[in-house]
DNA sequence: GATGAATGAGTTTTCATTCAT
DNA sequence: AATGAATGAAAACTCATTCAT
């Protein structure tokens, strides 16, 4: 039965992962809490032992997800050893493939994004600043080791780099049958040429 | 008084400019008709006479925008005599432009765009795959015309180049102080650079 | 077009033709005072010159339909030289054919009855009395005179004629093909029978 | 306490109970839920855990009082063994008891029968239907074995004595003071004459 | 007199959250 | 800890009525 089926998960991870679902499937406002509690098996009442709030769902998987993405930016950063430009497609590869890999959250993401991009909610503002900091700073060092071009002004790179990135992962989770090689390498050519020094 | 403010606009344009304020603001769904007509100096069921529900007033303002959008492209593929990688250019240039005067209504649009990227919604879905269509075109032609970089994929480019543009806007559009000149400016280097054969 | 259709007719006159007929469809809470205007090809606001609110047209129907009924039982009751009986009968074909005649307003009157007999209001209220007070008078008279069964008690026979003769109506006015002589005749039968001395 | 009040019914049975007392001193329009979720001691929301809306309320009321009808008629029309007079007149004796026992109930009925006699709604449509056939049963039978009248025409008969016997109900439900015996026994003496071979 | 655009009071219904069990 | 019945605040929307023209 329902109840039994994620048995191996915390009821903590269970919730998130259903709502990540949920959230998805019919975004947060048409979301209700009974219907995620019923597939999750729990009842209504369980969620809010281990959440506060319907938000607070919402904003943990946000969190979650911008920290794994922050994460792989970060090794990217600081422990791999290769060129400034291959770091910015290795950090754009690193990103599909996590979304490619968690669909239903990154679709979330991608829909509930812009309208929780709470300034005030610190822990979310937080990783995501990290995150352009961190691409930032591969930027600012490839154009200072002369890998990547002057007239690459890092302030609306990142921007332009995480907005296409963030586009062609809405393009995936849209698209049923979509190449992911294809789509990575793709990544890899415009990257490449857009950063590059000719 | 607040009656007399917006008078010489009709009150249909009121509503609309009025809401994509209070939608910028606060997001759909913490907007409050009641909240909109007072703004407006109207009463709550006049805005009733001219809509006929809260969502058909944003879905009226993402097809005004999308709308004007693809106008913009539509001209720059079929009425301007410049090169390919010029005109995929030219688009984003006059994309941000748009945007840029009309900063509320992009917010709104960022904002709630994915969560009403309703397929069922055929007069956005049309105008924003026109836009799609279009810039794909000027991709495909300076592929066969040797103007663009052969191993660029259409398919995949118009997602990435929509995003990197979008997000560049939001970036506009959060920075109080922004330089529009160096926004264009980077538009144009990062797009040339990605597109253009070397 | 509209306007000129009920020409000959005053206005209040045609408002009442048309809600009398939109009730009847509609019932009258699901009547609208802009589409009765509509229908009658006037302004909404003009209504209000004629009657002051929605609700008083409707009385004023009830009050007109229920004059008609009392005025036929009237004149049966002082101007006819027939037996006690034939006079019941003659009360009874009466109003079958009355509402035979204005099925519309017949309709709207059996729907919006019960729930607009209210005792404050007196017009409708003294009408509805006096028909009462005229079927019983007839009835007394026809016991004192033994043409009428000395074991019926007017003060229910009354209510038990005009529910009697009324749901025979309802039948009428619901049944697109009956029979309006058999529907008399049947009125005779059961009247004849009920109250005559056997 | 209010909330004690009615501890000992179930809490749909008592929504049920409350409501068809104030829909009978109010009609159904003028009926606010919260109104009678405060009479019944219970939160507003509560009353839509056992009903959908305002108007399933309402048709439940409907569709109980009428099964209750078509129970005692069929009982009537079945199992006893008495004349088809005597049927007719049992089956008015018995909706009049019925009727003398949830004088709410059925002074709403009557207020809002025919309002929401809407054919699309089944349950109820069905039920009345039942109701008649038994009544037309019961005359046809007592017809072909001489024992009612061979003039009475069941098609007409039978409206009218459901409007008789309802009116006769009407009246003794806005009487406060008034004879049930005498009531019967009356519609004993009407219902006998008027079908029975003389 | 005639109009119909404007009004805003008013009600059903939803659902996040609570809390007695 | 787990539950789910109960809550009640909140908002979209309607429409009788008004009144400036």
């Amino acid at each position: 039965m329902a109840k039994q089926k994620y048995i191996d998960k915390s009821k903590r991870e269970l919730i998130l992962l259903v709502s990540s679902k949920v959230f998805a499937k019919q975004g947060f406002h048409d979301s209700k809490i009974s219907q995620i509690a019923k597939l999750a098996g729990i009842g209504t009442g369980t969620v809010y032992l281990y959440f506060e709030t319907k938000e607070n769902i919402l904003k943990e998987l946000m969190v979650q997800i911008w920290t794994a993405v922050a994460n792989e930016i970060e090794f990217v950063a600081k422990d791999m050893n290769i060129s400034s430009v291959d770091k910015v497609y290795e950090c754009a590869r690193r990103i599909i493939l996590l979304a490619s890999h968690r669909k239903e959250t990154a679709k979330m993401v991608l829909q509930e994004f812009a309208y929780w991009n709470d300034p005030d909610f610190a822990p979310l503002t937080r990783t995501i600043q990290k995150t352009k900091d961190l691409l930032r700073f591969i930027i600012e060092n490839g154009i200072e080791n002369n890998e990547i071009n002057n007239r690459i002004n890092p302030e609306y790179a990142v921007p332009f780099l995480i907005g296409g990135v963030w586009h062609l992962i809405e393009y995936v989770v849209q698209t049923p049958k979509y190449n992911l090689e294809n789509v990575i390498e793709q990544a890899k050519i415009i990257v490449t040429n857009a950063f590059q020094i000719h």
